[in-house]
DNA sequence: TTTTTTTAATTAACCGTTTAATTTAGCTAA
DNA sequence: TTAGCTAAATTAAACGGTTAATTAAAAAAA
């Protein structure tokens, strides 16, 4: 990699000092606008490009936020990094993009790394399996912002982006039950994990307030991919469990007991009504899941940027506050015609 | 944000200078153990973490590459992403994230600000419009280390990480002939992007070898989205073209004309084989498209960073090479089991 | 004992840029 | 005429770290 051309080395073709240069190329008073011509001329000539790790050091300032996702190749996380990107990016910032792969030791190991890097702020979706708190008590004491997204720790002082995941997961059991299932089984995520609590809950809620006993029997608790999704639907089958209704924590988990079913007797895939969190991004040519619940990806990437932003560049103090993006809850008929349920109607 | 602790810190608490801390930390010859070990008591009693920015100045490296795709949100440049990712991380890079939307004044501007944050490297995916080569001639001149992925400028000098695109869809329409199709349209993407290009050679070719002659009305030139697709297709029935095969020249275009069928005439999707090039992620769980080109993106990604980091640590030069990587052929049966295709066999 | 070597620090200089404090000459006003 | 001001540049210092060169004291060799 040949050597970059700085301020100097336009100062010297010019017979100024670099001070003189630096101003010059950023207008300032100081500076005659017949110099300043020259010196932008030599500029471009020379083809100079300002040294953005210089210029930080000195404004302790580098446009740029660290993200951190558990995974990258699923269609949400791809479309959340998607909203951040584009609105970090319309803001002037740059996003420096890790990924966790679930393991909470790269997610520390990232998030050093991104600091050390100093970067601005960061988005952080926490990895199923995050317990130890320790680097974001010590991220809260450097005051360092950071915006949680879909997935939290509650109770640190950072705000988080994230849906209703109970109450949309309450509405749409609801639905599920108005609509005459009984017995709706469901593939759960990890209790000690935001999403897999509060989706549980949900569905809990629903069952009660419509007389029904959750029974734990029905309820799988696992990974959130097709594996666990698979094993799950098995493993309700060796229970000899019987139902009219599945509610899968994630889209993945709902393909994998879509397999499973497949496998085991594919008459049941007709019997048995599929809800799922979550969207293939296949909307409209697949009649799976029956019915689901949009997690609008690229609104919350967005709206957490937002707060993350609002909090640097505005000294905004985090609230340890909870913003829900709404979700909508669709419902993909036997024409793949998808339609928005009206709760009010149902 | 805290002010953050630095090496003076440490330095005045134990009455030394920055430098012996620095080496200290460093586990530099010149420094006592006993000095050594009281140096690192007290930093990670007061929290010091380096400044990644300090360093990069003095060392002109800063383990960044940059990454440009025209797209994140979607299924293969998620993928592509996540083995770049992957493979720079395995390596102590981390990456930052740019996205050109398809505009290649944006890709031009992401490039600059990536080159002026010291990127040691760079990846990228041109956008479809991309005409304009002057920075990419600048890039090659100042020897900055970049490696194109999946789209690329032929003939400027870099390393290029692509499938065969030519070759895979010469076979794989080759296959449909075989099968017994001999009126195949083509929704091509356009001709002065690669993979537009290529495949459209690929699929003339396959057509020639098999003593067919391309009618050019069975080509809609267009985009690589799904309303592309949907378009193509009307066109090709406003065009009164009689197709037993439609081959697409990505998987989202393929989607778009399936929903164009499905509004014209249902009976179409089972009348017309369909083919194309893309992966959407859910293999096994739909019977669309019937035939597909896997594009490995992972492989794609892991292999571009690869070369790129050669590139930057040992200084290998770059070649203007077109580096392969192998496709596979795969076809989803009725029982929704995905097969690969073996050529030889057909 | 004197000289040389080793140890463990220190000071100086630099990376490329910015901000603050000075300098110099030319100009204006009292 | 001379103090005071303005314009346009300069020098000094800093950001946080690294490497190179230097020093001082202690230890080893002559």
């Amino acid at each position: 990699m040949k050597k970059r051309a700085t301020l100097n080395d336009i100062a010297q073709r010019l017979n100024l000092t670099k001070v003189s240069i630096s101003k010059a190329l950023r207008d300032h008073p100081d500076i005659s606008e017949a110099t300043k011509k020259r010196v932008k001329e030599v500029a471009s000539e020379i083809g100079y490009r300002p040294n953005l790790i210089a210029r930080s050091l000195t404004s302790s300032k580098t446009q740029t936020i660290g993200v951190v996702v558990p995974k990258i190749a699923h269609s949400f996380s791809a479309q959340v990094v998607a909203g951040i990107q584009r609105y970090a990016n319309s803001r002037g910032f740059v996003i420096v993009l890790t990924v966790s792969d679930e393991n909470p030791e790269l997610e520390r190991k990232h998030i050093e790394s991104l600091v050390s890097m100093q970067v601005e702020g960061l988005l952080v979706s926490v990895s199923m399996a995050t317990r130890e708190t320790e680097i974001y008590n010590w991220i809260r004491e450097m005051q360092i912002p950071l915006v949680f997204f879909d997935r939290y720790i509650p109770d640190l002082g950072f705000n988080s982006v994230v849906i209703d995941d109970r109450g949309a997961a309450k509405e749409a059991v609801g639905h599920l039950i108005k609509s005459g299932c009984r017995k709706i089984a469901h593939l759960a995520g990890y209790n000690h994990v935001s999403i897999g609590r509060q989706r549980r809950q949900g569905y809990e809620e629903a069952l009660r307030e419509h007389g029904i006993e959750p029974d734990p029997r029905m309820v799988i608790e696992g990974d959130v991919g097709e594996d666990s999704g698979y094993r799950g639907f098995k493993e309700l089958q060796a229970r000899n469990i019987e139902m009219d209704a599945l509610f899968s924590v994630t889209f993945p988990v709902g393909l994998g007991s879509y397999v499973a079913m497949r496998e085991t007797d594919p008459s049941m895939i007709d019997r048995i009504e599929m809800l799922a969190f979550g969207d293939s991004g296949i909307r409209g040519i697949v009649p799976y899941p029956h019915f689901y619940v949009e997690q609008p990806g690229k609104e919350i990437g967005r709206k957490a940027a937002e707060l993350l932003l609002d909090e640097i560049e505005g000294s905004v103090k985090p609230e340890n506050q909870l913003v829900y993006v709404p979700t909508r809850f669709l419902e993909t008929n036997s024409d793949f015609q998808v339609t928005e349920v009206d709760f009010n109607k149902s």
